[in-house]
DNA sequence: TTGTTTTTATGTTTTACGGCACAAAAATAA
DNA sequence: TTATTTTTGTGCCGTAAAACATAAAAACAA
């Protein structure tokens, strides 16, 4: 973790929850605002620390994963830029259940999340800019633990591959993944082995409903896919 | 659904979240808070309805559900007086994904919502307290998808027991669970089919780990429960 | 370059759990 | 009471997906 001098320029970009704040809070946040850089598959925060920050990230992207039995990891959400995170667990009161890991090279502004909660106790328009934000996160871990639960295979790759392309696009071909994963984060986003991520991608590739060409995904046929994801 | 009249007795029970109101807030909230009374089994919301209220469980227990893939159904959450609930969706501009479902006769105070929220959107004390429960919820439902997906039967449910122990309490024998589940409940919990549900169930009773008697569950070991739940 | 680790790929075996069928028991209705 | 529906309890069978094994390919290091 690199920290940085040039972030005022930045703080000017953080948009949408800066404009809630009052200019003294906008003041004395930039003061105590810091720069960070991590690298590919660098340790952004680790389950079972003590929340210090509220992260806002920059620029890259960022899974946030769990271990779960057994040392089967499932990556539980996913981060791209302009977005804030890591704030659930001091809001809570609890430490976090979660890691916090750069899927590739990503600047991170840390905000110190006590500042940030008085703050929030003070300005209604700060707190309900979480209240929304906790409210989406909600219903989709409700959606997703269904999906998770209820689908197979087949749907629960589908779902991952429609989600990820709702979340960080496409390039400009307007097929291609704008995200390169390993299978194995694959896997974890959907809830299976690698091998079975492996394996029933090859079988999506084979009906061209995909195309693959290493880690880059081409998504030839999204009907199929949103088809795949409700049917089974 | 009843409607009743002696909503004002009520108000002033409704604790943690009315006396974060002005006064003036309490005053206008009481002037259109209804009171509802729920037979076991009855519907308090469904799925796809628009939201257009904050509801306060005051007595009796709730289950909040979703139907899944092939009507298959998951108990999400439970609810025990006094608690809010129903606030999601609203808050995150969003429909019901979710019912609501009375387990045992309820009676439950309603506040429309709009209100409720525009007096959030003023009063960062009444934000908070939603920031909150909010974040709790989210790391409920994070670790419940860990545990519905990579724990095998047994784990999920001697998590489902605990959880009810945790969340409804025992009776005064400090042994019975003072919810009454059917096994299908049991089984909607815990992510299984009903037949699962009652075979595990009957082998924890035949391995002393509970006691059955029709609907009532004692917990004798809860020990080996919480082992059951960590290991597999 | 060559060696080493990681990732991708595919085949085989095993098993946990769902699906189905069918009683018995209990709850509810007539 | 008797009839009917719902819930509970078991057994068996099929299968989706994990576990395991192994090899090829790619990435990375020395």
């Amino acid at each position: 973790m690199k920290k940085d001098a040039n972030i005022n320029d930045l703080l000017g970009n953080l948009g949408d929850m800066m404009s809630l704040l009052t200019e003294a809070q906008r003041l004395s946040l930039s003061k105590v605002a810091t720069l960070h850089k991590f690298r590919k598959n660098e340790l952004i925060y680790a389950a079972g620390a003590h929340p210090e920050s509220l992260y806002c990230l920059v620029s890259g992207k960022v899974k946030i994963c769990r271990e779960g039995v057994g040392a089967r990891t499932q990556i539980v959400r996913v981060i791209r830029s302009i977005e804030y995170f890591g704030y659930r667990p001091a809001f809570a009161g609890e430490d976090f259940l979660m890691s916090a890991i750069a899927f590739e090279p990503s600047m991170i502004v840390c905000f110190p999340i006590d500042i940030v909660m008085a703050m929030a106790k003070e300005n209604p328009l700060l707190a309900w800019f979480f209240v929304e934000r906790l409210a989406t996160d909600l219903g989709q871990a409700d959606e997703r633990t269904v999906t998770l639960t209820q689908k197979h295979i087949r749907g629960r790759l589908a779902d991952a591959l429609l989600f990820l392309k709702d979340h960080y696009g496409l390039e400009e071909d307007g097929y291609t993944l704008s995200i390169y994963l390993s299978r194995e984060d694959l896997a974890n986003m959907s809830n299976m082995t690698t091998a079975n991520a492996i394996r029933t991608l090859s079988a999506f590739a084979s009906e061209r409903i995909v195309a693959v060409d290493g880690r880059k995904i081409k998504l030839l046929d999204e009907a199929r896919l949103s088809k795949i994801s409700r049917m089974g």
